[in-house]
DNA sequence: GTAGTTCGTAAGGTTAACTAACAAACATGT
DNA sequence: ACATGTTTGTTAGTTAACCTTACGAACTAC
């Protein structure tokens, strides 16, 4: 793990060819994860479990020992005979992540974590509204703060953009930081010389809502905010979309007849769910606000329901502030997507409020680094 | 290629340890995808784009040779100085695959096919409302037609299943055939000796799309039948969702006061788009057809629009009776979810009719075999 | 005709899996 | 108490799949 030469082992559709070390890397992260996943195994438990040898996997433990990423933990204490197996536990201060949150407009967030999401130190940069270059040294100048500020042995630094961020992880578009076809990986590498992982913002807070909050591996996270942004876990994994736009259902009409739209069309689902306008209608009228409010989550909930069906989800995550969303606006959403989309072999979706708060992007650049340099998902 | 003992080469989720050998299949298949990608390329082409040495390319390509899977073709008419390199080709006609559809209600349909998809023999079964045990021995029975019909070696058998199909090919329920919770491939596999792939049948005629249509990786496919089904692939892979039942639009309302569904609801998608409702709306009002046919598509639009923004998706695929889709019910649909989704950084979805006609399935089948056990996808 | 380039193969090294065998540490039965 | 059997983790040696180095064959260019 300490050395990183050849990329990651590829999945069924990244192919590239693979020489035995891919595969080495590939068990020792294997290893590293099931000891995430169930604390207290021995290595025979280990090799049972796998399929591989004890004498392999001993090997690939010795691995993750010298690395400091798992530690023995003394004799297991059972009541059988033979000897004993030495469980072994993750150890998740052996390392620190560094994180980013570009997505607030004024003000750029980071924070130092360990490797189980926990928060350790917390830095920020005003963004003075910089753009293109300027906004690059405020964001680089961050980033330096936090390395100062690891105390450990730092994996990757992740950072969680606005805009739209290819797979490789180039920002084609992000307007508020005024790039565009902008490479920010490359720089930050060249100045702080650990792995720079860039995705897009609402992708890591659904990362982080599968890692951090009990999410299921196929999900959908709506944030609601200046706008609505949406994020789409398929099998655990991020989509990105033809044009990695994926999740941009703010501008789907949901009332033909509606408010204009800084799109230019009318009735977007924004002109109802973005905070600015939500507020606004609640303002105008005094004594309806929960019928406004449900109105709101019954619009939302026409927009769900179809991909809700699509996809088989069977959880969406609401971002946002909880005295907009967490009350009828919710119920009035769960309600509607259940009657739309109830068929007998399907059991209802559940919608939620998320419990991540503002840190969400943080926590899923932390969970993207941990998942593409330690292999740990 | 010809000793498949050990599993497949792990994706980023289905995670399993590996072996050596593991890698060297991958590389084996990884090869002949590149030959049935650009056919002509040598040996020295193929060490340049992969990043492997020209030793170990050369050890792969033999493997492949002796298998017949490709071949050599002469050498490389080049204007070049140095030893001019033997150009490889695909061997389409090197295997056979046998495809089911069992997606008619009526009768069960069965091809072999070459590698490339072309079909070298049909073979059918009458199904005679057979159910459970008996469905399957007409299943059986046509799997053996096949297979005495093929005349090269078999790759193996690929069945497309209406139903919720899980990811390892189990049967959770197919109600036209009378299975639930059913074992599929492994009578198959012990009656035929050969693999046995089982998949659901909108999936398969998406996956046929994208290998024998040109379709993108990203796209969503809706057959229009007896009733509306939808099929998804994400990075080319299908989606099959948290209950495997990934697709199922059919039910999503459209028309909160419409008539009365099947399923209890009211205005469901189905009622307007599959075929038996439309075709009474349409005899239902004779002078009105294109605005039927245009309503239908304004329906389907409105249920396409919310998944195309949230997927991010170029193309959509509609498969059924030409008379009814590839008209006014296609341009409604498509002037839609164009109208209702439209945003500067992406470009406009394409709706088409699929090319692929009834053997959309077969087709499907086949590639899935191709993919899961020759690795070209 | 000579030099330079490119292709495919041969010989031998390195790595990462494997099998076989063993000492250590435990429970159990006599 | 003590032999017996089980389980664990390690050592020693084998196999497989990549690598590097080197070489003959076949072509262009001067």
């Amino acid at each position: 793990m300490s050395t990183r030469v050849s990329g990651r082992y590829p999945t069924s559709r990244s192919r590239r060819l693979v020489r035995p070390e891919d595969g080495r890397r590939h068990n020792v992260e294997f290893v590293l994860q099931s000891v995430y996943d169930s604390p207290g195994l021995t290595r025979a438990d280990l090799a049972r479990q796998t399929g591989l040898t004890r004498v392999t996997i001993s090997e690939l433990v010795a691995q993750l020992l010298a690395d400091g990423l798992i530690a023995e933990a003394g004799p297991n204490q059972q009541v059988r005979p033979g000897k004993p197996g030495t469980r072994l536990d993750p150890v998740p201060e052996a390392r620190d992540i560094l994180a980013l949150d570009l997505s607030n407009q004024s003000t750029l967030r980071g924070a130092v974590l360990d490797l189980r999401g926990r928060v350790l130190e917390r830095r920020q940069q005003p963004l003075d509204k910089a753009q293109g270059p300027a906004a690059l040294a405020r964001v680089t100048a961050l980033a330096h703060d936090l390395a100062a500020a690891a105390k450990h042995l730092v994996v990757g630094l992740g950072v969680g953009s606005p805009g739209l961020i290819a797979a490789d992880g180039r920002i084609l578009a992000a307007t508020s930081l005024g790039w565009s076809d902008f490479e920010l990986a490359g720089p930050l590498e060249a100045a702080l010389g650990c792995p720079v992982e860039v995705c897009n913002d609402a992708n890591l807070a659904a990362v982080a809502e599968r890692r951090f909050a009990q999410g299921h591996d196929n999900l959908l996270r709506v944030q609601i905010a200046t706008g609505v942004g949406a994020a789409l876990l398929v099998g655990g994994d991020p989509v990105l979309g033809e044009h990695s736009a994926a999740g941009e259902i703010g501008h789907v009409v949901v009332e033909p007849d509606g408010v204009d739209c800084l799109c230019g069309k009318r009735g977007c689902l924004e002109t109802w769910l973005a905070v600015p306008p939500l507020t606004a209608r609640l303002a105008a009228a005094p004594g309806r606000r929960d019928q406004v409010l449900a109105q709101a989550g019954r619009h939302l909930g026409q927009v769900l329901a179809p991909i809700v069906s699509a996809l088989d989800l069977s959880q969406v995550v609401l971002g946002g502030p909880a005295d907009l969303i967490a009350g009828p606006l919710l119920e009035a959403s769960q309600r509607l997507v259940g009657d739309h989309t109830r068929v007998d072999f399907r059991a209802p979706v559940t919608l939620s409020h998320s419990t991540l708060g503002d840190d969400a992007v943080l926590l899923g650049a932390a969970a993207h680094v941990l998942r593409r340099r330690l292999g740990v998902q």
